[in-house]
RNA sequence: GGCCUCGUGGUGUAAUGGUAGCACUAAGGUUUCUGGUACCUUUAGUCGGGGUUCGAAUCCCUGCGGGGCUACCA
């Protein structure tokens, strides 16, 4: 699906590159920081780096940032190869770690101190805020800055060693207070951190910043295009400094580019964490989360959500796409392949008066209208069935094709019923609906050739599945989650109906499915087994509905 | 008040000084044992103002608008 490349500001830029003779290789990395799960942004930076490395025949690494133990976990580390494996994007033997740097970068931090370009600073991080200024006005020099070479190469010793309490003392490089790029008014290289890291263990007191370890990684790596989101674009200055003022075996550059946004998703790890710790949805895999494990649960294919990132594309700006466009792509892909299936969900009985009681008939449908290859499965009929509750009504409108008093429709696969009556409760409420079928009609024609305008799909009241049927929605209420009133936050913009628990029956075939399983339901949607099913319950996600022009008529 | 960066139909993305194209969405139609799919049609765009040029979405100036930067997070 994803067949011609466009061209874009990066691959415009390597073919430069390429053309001019400064490389002769591609070497890109995704580099995640192993404390959340996945999300769909991170599907696309993966599509890109990983996308890119292949088509010019290059390497791709997959390199965990993990230079924070406070935050990580190796729980992290698993999930998230997990899912770069089912995106399909291949790291092969090219598996690193950022904390398997820490004693070059250390070396390395060791050399500037010799060159003069890093000092201790023992200001408190109020102070150091204090002295770094503003964004209109300079910041000015610690007392500290001018320590010597020797007092900072022992201080920075004694950090090493566990001497100070977390917090104490910082190594910073020493640039420019008064820069107007606040990065590089002096960045902190070393922290003092007492925690213990997922597999360096208790090895370290002091650990490296980001800006100190990210571009001296990448030169270690070999990494050509380090591709990273806007946010990191004032970065650039320092990451560059720290390639010029160390002995690096290499120069990668640093290129950056628009994050994907989605309406009604929220992609900031930090929100993500916070849902499911307070407990507003299922797990960082729930079908609601915009996790790639959440769209995994949720039924998207890792070819649908590669199809999204490829059509959503790159560019320098920030943008938020549809959501219809994921819906699409899921559909797209599910359409020619999706086995389909009757259930019904909102169900009401319908008696067919003249069918033989206690007596099955069954009919053949297959799996597949569009491929007959796919093959056929067997749907059961009898004297009592289910049908959706919006497919009857007391009083239709003109263009209603469905069932009512008097009108006849088709049930799929089977014969035409016509309804003859229906029964209501004392409350008003219709509970049977009667009817008729006719025997000419078996196969879904009859000899006379009439044309019967609306099919609805049934499932027998007796010979059945019963399905538990999680039907999701936007888990915000609004498009943009963050746009919130003074005094709230986006856990206000939650969408109380994000989940509905359907209980629902499902033709015989579906008692054979197991987790992971896709299907459309005729006229509902897609569907997927979720893994909470066990011998004693099938439960459903719906991924996604079908188009339906009818509702959208419905609704004006 | 500073520095960086970006403005193309409703949305997303192409056009690299030479016919503004594609997709999604929306509206309408054809086909149909899914009001699905498929197919067809329509609406709709270069942020404003100057300039350079035979010719500007593209280059220059200026205005306006969006985003990022003031963590011992990444």
């Amino acid at each position: 699906m994803t067949e011609e490349t466009p061209s874009n500001f990066i691959r415009d830029f390597i073919d430069e590159e390429l053309a001019s003779g400064v490389r002769d290789t591609v070497v890109t990395r995704f580099p995640p920081e192993p404390n959340g799960y996945l999300h769909i942004g991170h599907a696309l930076a993966i599509q890109v780096s990983h996308g890119i490395a292949t088509d010019y025949k290059g390497q791709f690494n997959l390199r965990f940032d993990d230079t924070n133990p406070a935050k990580e976990e190796d729980e992290y580390v698993q999930a998230i190869k997990k899912d770069l494996q089912w995106l399909g994007a291949d790291w092969g033997e090219n598996l690193f770690f950022a904390s398997d740097y820490f004693d070059q970068l250390y070396d390395w931090a060791v050399f500037l101190i010799k060159e003069g370009l890093a000092y201790v600073d023992d200001l408190t991080p109020e102070e150091m805020r204090t002295y770094r200024g503003s964004l209109t006005e300079a910041g000015k020099d610690s007392p500290f800055r001018d320590r010597s070479v020797e007092e900072n190469l022992e201080i920075f010793q004694q950090m090493r060693d566990g001497k100070f309490d977390e917090g104490k003392r910082v190594l910073r490089a020493k640039i420019d207070m008064a820069h107007p790029n606040l990065n590089l008014r002096d960045p902190v290289l070393y922290r003092i951190l007492h925690a213990r890291h997922h597999r360096t263990g208790d090895k370290w007191k002091i650990y490296p910043s980001y800006d100190f370890t990210h571009g001296q990684s990448d030169a270690i790596e070999g990494i050509t295009h380090s591709l990273c989101s806007l946010e990191f674009e004032s970065h650039r200055p320092l990451y560059n400094w720290f390639l010029e003022n160390l002995p690096v075996p290499s120069k990668p550059r640093q290129i950056e580019f628009a994050r994907l946004n989605v309406e009604y998703i929220l992609t900031s790890k930090r929100k993500l964490l916070q849902l499911v710790t307070e407990g507003h949805v299922r797990g960082w895999d729930d079908p609601r989360m915009p996790t790639v494990s959440g769209f995994r649960r949720l039924g998207y294919t890792a070819s649908a959500l590669n199809e999204f990132c490829h059509r959503a594309g790159i560019a320098k700006r920030e943008r938020v796409n549809e959501y219809s466009l994921l819906e699409y792509c899921l559909r797209q892909d599910l359409e020619g392949s999706a086995y389909r299936r009757m259930a019904v969900l909102n169900p009401i009985k319908v008696v067919i008066e003249n069918f033989p009681e206690g007596e099955t008939e069954w009919f053949e449908g297959p799996n597949h209208p569009g491929n007959p290859e796919l093959g056929t499965r067997k749907v059961a009929l009898t004297k009592e069935i289910f049908i959706e509750r919006e497919d009857f009504m007391e009083e239709p409108p003109k263009k209603f094709f469905r069932l009512g008093p008097g009108r006849e429709v088709r049930l799929r696969y089977t014969c035409y019923i016509t309804c003859t009556d229906f029964v209501k409760d004392d409350a008003g409420n219709i509970t049977e609906i009667r009817a008729t079928f006719d025997p000419e009609s078996r196969g879904g024609s009859t000899p006379d050739g009439r044309k019967i305008k609306g099919t609805i799909h049934w499932v027998s009241t007796t010979k059945n599945t019963p399905l538990e049927v999680r039907v999701y929605e936007p888990l915000f209420t609004k498009p943009n989650p963050e746009d919130v009133q003074e005094g709230q936050t986006f856990i206000d913009n939650l969408n109380p109906n994000s989940e509905t628990v359907l209980t629902a029956y499902g033709e015989t075939e579906l008692s054979k499915v197991k987790p992971g399983d896709r299907f459309q339901f005729e006229r509902k949607g897609y569907f997927a087994v979720d893994p909470d099913s066990n011998a004693k319950q099938i439960v459903f996600n719906r991924s996604t509905g079908l188009r339906d022009s009818w509702g959208k008529k419905q609704a004006k």
